[in-house]
DNA sequence: TCTCATACTGACCTGGAGGTAAGCATGGCG
DNA sequence: CGCCATGCTTACCTCCAGGTCAGTATGAGA
């Protein structure tokens, strides 16, 4: 939708969260910023969610500049998803989001099963 | 509730976006950064949040860990909200946010009407 | 006694995000 | 011909964050 676009808060921080905060989105971007990947790879990579949802959350990050969309003409068709250079940008977000959310998770909750942050420092 | 605590995510970053996405919590947040303030100072400063909202933001700050509060046992009675050490650690990751928030405005949106990210560098 | 400020709580409602399930179009291939 | 993979749409439902509005307790002070 166009209201995607026009509806972003005018503070920047909550601008950002508007952006990256879908029940997907962070996960999605993950595998994005490694690569592009295409629709069924996504699928296969978070069975959790259905692909009606997985493109609905793909398309908004599409209006949001942050992931482009490549259409290849074959059959079966193939389309690739593609974080934007906007979209690489967010590494480091991420990587605030992810530390933070480490320490948070240490200084009060058994510390255990939080995952690292590893993968979204290295180079790609 | 306490179910607010149990229902973290696992992974880092929506554990982060988890605690600070709320309809207004970064403003709270932003306020809160500044040394600790009453209810209804709180009010004051966003006529827009119904005391209720307010309360319940809080609250869930609260259970958080990123905002404590202090009953002064007076009449009228008084609360202060306070940002935990915690709650001041995410005054980068707020930053991260903001600059990223200007950088996307700026790079398709017309740039205009985004406030900038000063007062959460200055020490306090 | 009535009013006021303060900090709350509770009943109720609603929009929208996200979930399920099904259907559609294409063309290669057995 | 029937079937497959792929990418996508549509209809429908559920849940809950967050909104409105009203009510409560306290004691000082007019």
């Amino acid at each position: 939708m166009a209201s995607v676009m026009k509806n972003l808060p005018p503070l920047p921080a909550e601008r950002t969260l508007r952006v990256i905060s879908g029940r997907w989105k962070p996960v999605i971007l993950y595998h994005l910023l490694s690569g592009p990947r295409r629709l069924s790879e996504l699928s296969r990579l978070m069975p959790a969610v259905s692909q009606k949802v997985l493109i609905q959350q793909l398309r908004e990050m599409e209006a949001h500049r942050i992931v482009s969309r490549t259409i290849f003409p074959q059959v079966p068709p193939r389309v690739d998803y593609e974080a934007t250079a906007l979209g690489q940008s967010l590494k480091p977000v991420l990587m605030a989001l992810c530390e933070w959310g480490r320490r948070h998770a240490a200084e009060l909750d058994e510390p255990e099963h939080v995952a690292d942050c590893a993968r979204l420092s290295l180079p790609e």
